[in-house]
RNA sequence: GGAGAGAUGGCCGAGUUGGCUGAAGGCGCUCGCCUGCUAAGCGAGUAUACGGCUAAUACCUGUAUCGAGGGUUCGAAUCCCUCUCUCUCCGCCA
């Protein structure tokens, strides 16, 4: 959520700003209801002035016991004025939040400008695609060969976009979770098993709703979602709290299972376990003090770096461009893992710094010295990373030409000492 | 699922015959004093949001806020209703 007395103060350059992010006319109406609030809001405060100092007058003249009748009949005439205004001014105020919950968040300067992903700009390259001696299979092929990964049970179970693992496929992706969180851990994350359901409220604060509530779970009856990531249990831990400066910064790390319903997305990634409704994540979040928000990104995004990097899977990161980034993101790197079967790099994280926009929404606070103001914190998350895409990852990169997978060797340890999965 | 207790400021905790109580007291924190240092002690200060005024996110000023929403009343932290959450006991359950 954006400063109302920002946009009220720089209404062109917000304007501006959400033009590049494709959101045009996202400002609508708000200057004019924020104009009629402010005048209607004198107007009852007045009102309710004279109510208070009538009522304390009220209550002086029967200590006195004097007649105060006339004055206590004037005061209830106008508690139905005050009403009315009151009624009204509700209607606006639910019309501004409205709208200011369905603006996305502002791109930081350093964020190239563009319309979608063509603008977005390569910031550096880890590693180098392997060259096969052999034609490479895909992870929907290697997976059934080993009979690790089996899609059409897992569709009698769930339907599409599912996946039942087996085996070394099965403990595979339970050593990967486990790797990731322990080299976390080991790096300053403190980690947080958290509900898999939330609120709705949970998904107001870090910006899943009201905007894209197509894209999750809905727990049927209840005010209640499955969570699409980690993220949102994390950040909203510290939701409607006063923060101490000395708390800060906070590292956390979490694995949860993400169901995302993805509406729309049908025909893209119907193969494999690249796009499904549900899949395992492990997930950074920050919250830190709004100084140093910026470095805390570039460490954030290393962090997720560092275990492609010990697994030795080839990737680049991307600087998403204005027109590409998430709704509640002012800045975001896209971590890309190589996909031989995709002859490409596949997003397999995404980095991000909300500075306040999550702040604002699930009001996270903290006090920065002991005489200045309250002041918002800035949020930060990223995957650290994506489980099954991982999985994917490791299958198609470190496939043999005899059908087996070489075992990464940060991985053996949570493998049994396995060195390699065949049939 | 059944029975009962509770929800107050950064924290703890008063206040429930309705009326200067935005809210006692304590802790914490800040500034100052004092004492070789530290501890202790003394004094002062210390909620948030949204308006108005303003160059100001500084003063000053207004309104709202005692879990949330509604009601009664001239006036509600205090009375009534609904909801949410927490705790205790019973039942059920991994």
């Amino acid at each position: 959520m954006l400063d109302a007395k920002m946009i009220r103060a720089n209404p062109d350059a917000v304007e501006a700003a959400l033009r590049n992010r494709n959101m045009p006319g996202a400002l609508d109406n708000f200057l004019e209801l924020d104009e009629q609030r402010r005048s209607l809001l004198g107007q009852v405060e007045e009102i309710k002035k004279f109510r208070n100092q009538a009522s304390q007058e009220v209550g002086k003249l029967k200590k006195q016991g004097l007649d105060a009748a006339e004055l206590m009949e004037k005061v209830r005439l106008v508690g139905q004025e005050i009403k009315e205004l009151d009624e009204k001014l509700n209607l606006i105020e639910s019309g501004i939040e409205k709208i200011l919950l369905n603006i996305p968040n502002i791109p930081h300067e350093s964020v190239p400008v563009g319309e979608d992903e063509s603008s977005n700009q390569e910031m550096r390259l880890w590693g180098e695609p392997r060259k096969f001696d052999f034609e490479p299979l895909a992870h929907w092929d290697i997976g059934p060969n080993l009979d690790i990964l089996d899609f059409e049970r897992a569709a009698k179970l769930s339907g599409a976009r599912f996946t039942v693992y087996k085996g070394w496929g099965a403990r595979l992706e339970r050593a990967v979770i486990n790797f990731f969180l322990d080299t976390h851990s080991k790096h300053g994350y403190q980690e947080i098993f958290p509900p898999f359901m939330v609120t709705a409220d949970c998904m107001r604060g870090t910006g899943q709703l009201p905007k894209f509530a197509d894209d999750m779970f809905k727990i049927e009856g209840r005010d209640m979602y499955m969570v699409p990531t980690a993220e949102v249990p994390l950040t909203n831990l510290y939701r409607e709290e006063i923060l101490e400066e000395r708390d800060l910064p906070l590292y956390m790390t979490a694995y949860t299972a993400c169901f995302r319903a993805e509406a729309g997305s049908h025909g893209r990634d119907t193969r494999g376990i690249i796009r499904q409704h549900q899949f395992n994540k492990v997930e950074l979040v920050k919250i830190v003090a709004a100084e140093n928000s910026y470095d805390e990104l570039e460490k954030l995004t290393l962090d997720a770096e560092r275990v492609l990097q010990l697994l030795g899977l080839p990737y680049r990161v991307i600087l998403l461009s204005s027109g590409d980034m998430g709704f509640s993101s002012a800045k975001t790197y896209d971590l890309e893992v190589w996909m031989p079967s995709y002859n490409e790099y596949k997003e397999i994280s995404s980095c991000s710094n909300c500075e306040d926009f999550q702040a604002r929404r699930a009001n996270i606070r903290y006090r920065p010295g002991s005489k200045e103001k309250i002041r918002y914190v800035h949020t930060l998350n990223g995957s650290g990373v994506a489980a099954g895409r991982t999985v994917a990852a490791i299958l198609e990169n470190y496939q043999q030409k005899d059908g087996s997978v070489l075992v990464p060797e940060v991985l053996r340890p949570y493998m049994g000492g396995l060195e390699r999965i065949e049939k």
